[in-house]
Order: structure tokens, then C-alpha cells, then sequence
DNA sequence: CAGTGTGGTTAGCGGTCGTTAACCTTAGCC
DNA sequence: GGCTAAGGTTAACGACCGCTAACCACACTG
């Protein structure tokens, strides 16, 4: 593993900066200048890193869908063999990402479709594939659970977790550990839930 | 009660098929001639209904945010005294909202920032008071759960339940009603889960 | 110290978009 | 039967936006 301590580099910056804006106010909302000006450089100095706007948020989403899913099947195969840890270790993961970047998982649901044809469909593989992970761990602990429930449960607990972005300003709220601990009680309980009376 | 048989007027029309293109595209994706083309007239025809695309918008949204609370109320009157059925009726009252008004439900956490400063405050003020009915349904029936913790879970619970747009097209999906029974499992045992370890 | 690649700048073009203006048709009314 | 109001139409305007062009400063390098 390569963690990385050097500072970002311009292009991160840019990617970082364009992720908060496109998740406050749309991929439409935003235009090229404030995107420049939010690092410290004009309109058009843009294109020194990007091919354009579209690439921009391609690289975002595809990236997110990547770093979901590879994180996702490192969980699966470290819990391997024990279906209760891996469905935890995904849930935990999937909390870290909704409470440290919560830009991006705005952008996931919410801007695919401004996306290039061929984009668009790699990132809906990639997101598949996740899914996919989600499902078989959950049926894994919920044997009784048929897919197209599983399916929409998993559908519905990613809404749970990615709810964080939704929540006013803080102090009304708990902290980040309290928080993690919340929504994941809260996961396995809507998991437990949705296996309930349906031949378990 | 006015249950209305007539047709809908060119204005509800508008505003459905508005609703329709802003939950698909976002609102600065859409322009006024496809709003237009989706109701059979033509671009600047659509100013003889409404005063702008904001006004679209913003009745969209305000509409949505009233429904959601007087109907919330309604339902805390009607199952007054029984917290565990104030809290049932919430839910329920939700789930038909998000799965017959979907796009509603998109634009309703999604395209809030576009809107005129008097209305987007109105928009706000009417959420919070529907977050409080519920909050409050929620403490009578889980009294050790912290306000901060309710207030969170409540809009977890949200999240779940407004997670049916992002499901993709039908087939491998539970049918209505059981899908509208899965979800209230899930939110009960969300709910549920919420308050274990916490003092209760 | 000339040459070159990197990462900026400003000016401006072409297209799109929301909105207005001006005009037209039809239905209902006195 | 003219008048008016309602609900359309097309043309066009002004603003904005993504992007390109052209130019420039500086750090390295042989």
C-alpha cells in the first residue's frame, strides 16, 4: 500500500474542489470559472489538466465506482469465511466513504446521467458489481431473504448510509464516531428487518 | 374531502411533466422548449401558465413539502395516543409518497438550492416541521434515544425510504405492495435498532 | 545562454437558454 | 357581429457558458 503523505498535486485539487461544487449545486449549476477560481486559478487554466467539464466528472465518478468496489471485494475476501464479519466490514466501509467524502457520494446517484455514453456505462458496471458484493453477502447471512428483496434492501440501506449528506449544519448532530456507530446499528437492523416474515 | 374526477389542467400537466424532466436531467439540465414539448406546446407557451421556469420550480417543491406535512399531521391526529401507530401511519404516509410521486421525491432533497431565497426558506421551514412530527412519533416510542440521535435516524430512515428512484427499471424488483412491506420492515427495525445500546 | 515544456493569462467565438415582443386564432358574451 | 380574454405561435434579444486561440512567464536542461 502506498499512502501518500505529499501534498496533492494540481490536478487533485481541481478534482476535489469540482466534487464540492457539482454535489452543492449540479454539474449544470457550476461553471468552468468558479471551478478555476476555487484553486486559485481563472476559467480556462482548466484545460491545462482536463479535456473539459465531462472529464472532470468522469473521472470522479469513475473513480468513486472503483475505489467502492475494489475496497468492497478487499473487505469481502479479508472476512472471508465468516458471513456476519464480511457483511459488517462492508457496511463499516461504506460509512467511512459517506462520512469522509461526502461529495462524491452525492455525485454517485446523482449525476450519472451527464455522463459520455461509454462512461456512463462503465461506471453503471462498476456500481453493479458492488451491488452484486452487497447481495451475496447478504444472503449469505439471510438465506431465507430471495434476491429481488436482497437487491432492494441493499438499494434501500445504501440510502440509510448515504443520508449524511442531507443533514444540516452540525452541532444539532453527533459526532462522527457516535454517528458511524448509529448508522451502522441502524443497517444491520433494516438487514434483520427485511429478512423478517419473508420465510426466515 | 374533494376527490377530484375531472382531467387535469394544462397546468398540472406542466407541472407533472416539469417534475418528470427535473427529477430525469436536474434542473438547469432541462430547458423550457422540452417542458413545453413534453405538454404538445411549444417553449414560450409555457409563460402563459406560469411566470418562469423558477416559478415551475418552486411550486413543485413547495407543493411537495405541503403535502408531506399536512398529511404527516393528519396522521398524527388520526392515531393520536398510540405512539407505536402514530410512528406505523408516518411511515406508511411516506412510502406511498415516495413510490407514486418518485420524481417528487427526487427533486424534493435534490434541487432545494435553486430556489428564490423567500421560497427556499419557506421550503426548509415546511421540512423541518415534518423532520419534528417525526422526530417527536419517534421519542414517544424509543424514549431513551437522544434527540440528536432521533433527529439523525429519522433522516436516515428518509434515506431509505426515498431510496426507490435510484432502483433500476422493474423486473427484478419486488412488486408494489411487497415492496411497500419491505420497506416498512426495514424502517421499523431501523428504528428499532437506533435505540438498542442507548440507555434503552 | 538559447531552447523547450509546463502552466498560467486574457480575448473572443459559437451555441444555448430563459425570456420578451408581436402577432394570431378561437370561444364566449353583450 | 364586433370585443375581449385565453392560449397559443414565431422571431429575436441578451446573457451566459464551454472552449479555443494566442500569448506569456518561468524552470530546467544541454
Amino acid at each position: 500500500m502506498t499512502t501518500r503523505t505529499d501534498a496533492p498535486t494540481r490536478r487533485e485539487q481541481i478534482l476535489r474542489e469540482a466534487a464540492r461544487l457539482f454535489a452543492e449545486r449540479g454539474f449544470h449549476g457550476v461553471g468552468v470559472d468558479e471551478i478555476g477560481a476555487a484553486v486559485g486559478i481563472s476559467g480556462p487554466g482548466l484545460y491545462r489538466h482536463f479535456a473539459g467539464k465531462d472529464a472532470m466528472l468522469a473521472e470522479l465518478l469513475v473513480g468513486i465506482s472503483e475505489r467502492l468496489l475494489t475496497g468492497g471485494r478487499r473487505r469481502v475476501a479479508e472476512a472471508a469465511g465468516d458471513p456476519e464479519a464480511v457483511l459488517d466490514s462492508l457496511v463499516e466501509g461504506h460509512i467511512d466513504f459517506a462520512l469522509d467524502d461526502r461529495p462524491l457520494i452525492t455525485l454517485h446517484d446523482r449525476e450519472l446521467d451527464r455522463l459520455r455514453d461509454s462512461d456512463r456505462k462503465l461506471v453503471r458496471q462498476l456500481q453493479r458489481q458492488y451491488v452484486e458484493l452487497w447481495v451475496a453477502a447478504l444472503r449469505e447471512v439471510r438465506p431465507g431473504l430471495p434476491e429481488p428483496s436482497a437487491r432492494a434492501a441493499v438499494h434501500a440501506v445504501f440510502g440509510l448510509l448515504n443520508s449524511t449528506p442531507h443533514l444540516g449544519r452540525p452541532g444539532a448532530l453527533p459526532g462522527r464516531t457516535a454517528m458511524a456507530a448509529l448508522l451502522h446499528r441502524m443497517a444491520r437492523g433494516a438487514f434483520a428487518a427485511a429478512a423478517e416474515g419473508q420465510g426466515e
